[in-house]
DNA sequence: GGCTTATTTTGACAGTGTCAAGATTATTTG
DNA sequence: CAAATAATCTTGACACTGTCAAAATAAGCC
């Protein structure tokens, strides 16, 4: 019974019971508050009542854990935006609506964001097989929302849908990876280039080319 | 004479002579053959034949050595993009050349473009006033340019130069973004995703909007 | 010459990621 | 149930890192 109280209460278990959930979750929320340079293997560890190198036997090395983190971004992403075809009207609103909210969504879990498309990550040749599988899934959904465009005439059917995608994207992780970095791109500006890639490169694709 | 000779093959001055640029260099050097994670300080110092802090004289810290790295990047990608709007007939072909020619500098310059557009230098207080300004010479630049195309009848007058500026660059730099770090876009996407970027960005601006 | 100033060095400190070896607990097996 | 095995966590250690303070050395100027 004192057992059970001590087990709960000050968490005195030689064993943690949950380690690597609670190290992610500690390692989401410190990257969330005071940004990447402030996560630390050691100092992870000890804030979340562990032993410098506990984090080892659950993560293969620092790298690792990032790529779990950034993982979560993803799952996270397409809760955010919802990506299910029909959540999202057909219209060239909601197109603008749908870039300012993938905006929202870097603005307000940079953390995230920035990991999820981090160099470091994906250049290294530590890159996690699941991170690699989460993205898949994450890009082949907005695929498929492309699809939808195009099906309901917002998008010429002429244009090879991965294409578009691979363009489309290109252009929001752009104007959002400058705006998150204050190049060029200021909070004020946020409006009207969404508005402008909204009618300009989206819009414009309703002819269809060559 | 002795000495002389000794000056100029050993370089056992107790003074280097020039020894800011020769960081410089050096940094750059092994940013390129290494990529960042390779450049420290002491390193950097050794290498160049002279004691790990002697850098700490020439720069206040490492940030501020890789700001004026980044600030040779800029005026570099100036003279690789040949930014007087005279060099750059103005035609869809030639627009299609200048995303290559955007590209081309990423890949064959990683190292610098990473740096220039580097979010650790840009969010860090520690944001040379050099490298902000040479990074605005650069932006004007590009704002020339597309003012060209607009006065040859490229793009449509109706469009806020600088807006179109944000907008282009964005795009430009995230296709380069994905593309460096191997998300989303590979080596062989990059003639068909830049030829419709082209297209479908730039060419589809000829007439006007709202 | 001597004085000031600009360089460069040595020493030191607090961090970091990560490995190896031991301590402890949980789980499986005989 | 007991013993062996596997999983988990800790302590110790190593080689790094950025950066500061104080001492050493050289250059420039009167």
């Amino acid at each position: 019974m004192a057992d059970l109280v001590a087990d709960l209460q000050l968490k005195k278990n030689y064993h943690h019971g949950d380690l690597r959930t609670a190290l992610l979750d500690q390692a989401a929320s410190i990257l969330m508050q005071q940004g990447e340079s402030a996560l630390s293997m050691r100092g992870l560890a000890l804030e979340v009542g562990v032993s410098r190198t506990a984090a080892y036997h659950h993560f293969k090395n620092k790298q690792d854990l990032l790529c779990a983190v950034a993982e979560q971004g993803f799952t996270a992403w397409r809760k955010h935006m919802a990506l299910q075809p029909d959540e999202w009207q057909v219209s060239e609103d909601s197109i603008f609506a749908f870039i300012l909210r993938y905006i929202d969504y870097a603005q307000t879990q940079t953390a995230y964001y920035d990991l999820m498309f981090s160099g470091h990550i994906w250049k290294a040749s530590s890159l996690t097989e699941t991170l690699q599988h989460e993205a898949y899934i994450t890009f082949k959904a907005y695929v498929a929302l492309c699809e939808s465009w195009q099906a309901a005439g917002l998008v010429s059917e002429a244009i090879d849908a991965k294409r578009y995608t691979q363009v489309s994207w290109s252009s929001l992780h752009g104007m959002t990876r400058l705006l998150l970095d204050g190049i060029y791109v200021d909070q004020g500006s946020i409006e009207p280039i969404a508005r402008a890639a909204a009618q300009m490169f989206y819009h414009r694709l309703t002819q269809a080319d060559s």
